[in-house]
DNA sequence: TTGTGTTTTATTGCCTCC
DNA sequence: GGAGGCAATAAAACACAA
């Protein structure tokens, strides 16, 4: 099997577990450890997994490529892939009969647990900043949208409002002559529509001018989006989700995420 | 071939839970 | 206090463009 065979063989004699797991050989150490090595160390560096006898047999030398931190066959990853699958967390019996199963150490088979978690949350995290990006991105052409509705609107109420006023002065022209309102007049079916329209609007500019008493709100977020600052109550969020924007609560999920196996992402989310 | 960026394997240190 | 998880990090292995 390669070059690396012998991580299928755990039959062999080369006291691998003791050698890797007791630290009997610094020079093969990872991280902290490797990086105070100094050159020379460095140049003296054997295999993975060597046993003593191996570094004093000329074969070894041959058929092992040095300085060499073995990657894991596509067979073993393949099969850790599928159990990750099943179940993202390793209980001590799974890890040690995967482990016994892939011919690898009990703690190699942990790390690539761990490491691959954490691979899994790094897209996950991605992928769910895909997923606000886009909300995001369609809320903000909404709001556009309504904008520009919202500015359509009120030229027109502007525009009809001089109209009326304009028919009422003429109609005012001849001295002792001011009409009753004929109901069935097209201008006063208007004005009525607008000022009805105007109230169940509320923040329009326009209604400043054909009904005074219809309620006056500020030109804010809070105005034109009652309903989507407060949705809910946010007191159990983090810290960080305190500062949000106008836009903050929509992206609340409507339903609760189901819980797979990886259930881990969801508590990062602080889904229940 | 070589420089550079990415992925994978592994360690360390800290934290939490039982 | 030991076991296990996670974040941060190192370093080998790998991919790939110039």
């Amino acid at each position: 099997m390669e070059s690396n065979s012998f991580f299928f063989d755990p039959s062999a004699s080369h006291g691998n577990s003791m050698f890797f797991l007791g630290n009997l050989n610094p020079v093969v150490q990872g991280g902290g450890a490797r990086s105070m090595m100094n050159m020379e160390e460095t140049s003296k560096r054997r295999p993975f997994f060597s046993s003593p006898e191996d570094l004093y047999d000329d074969d070894f030398y041959d058929d092992q490529l040095p300085e060499k931190k073995r990657r894991l066959t596509t067979e073993q990853v393949h099969l850790l892939e599928k159990s990750f699958e099943t179940e993202n967390k390793l209980e001590p019996e799974r890890k040690t009969q995967l482990a016994k199963k892939l011919g690898l150490q009990p703690r190699q088979v942990a790390v690539w647990f761990q490491n691959r978690r954490a691979r899994w949350k790094t897209k996950q995290l991605e992928r769910d900043y895909d997923l606000l990006k886009s909300t995001y991105d369609q809320l903000l052409s909404n709001y556009d949208s309504i904008v520009m509705d919202n500015d359509k609107l009120r030229s027109e109420v502007t525009s009809l409002t001089e109209k009326l006023q304009g028919k009422q002065e003429t109609a005012n022209e001849p001295p002792g002559q001011v009409p009753e309102p004929n109901q069935l007049d097209p201008v006063y079916i208007n004005a009525a529509a607008i000022k009805t329209e105007d109230r169940l609007s509320s923040g329009s500019v326009g209604s400043a001018v054909l009904d005074d008493d219809a309620p006056q709100l500020l030109d804010s977020c809070d105005s034109y989006f009652p309903s989507i600052v407060p949705i809910q109550d946010n007191s159990n969020a983090s810290d960080h989700d305190n500062d949000r924007s106008c836009f903050a609560d929509v992206f609340v999920p409507t339903t609760s995420p189901s819980h797979d196996h990886h259930g881990e992402s969801l508590a990062f989310w602080g889904w229940p």
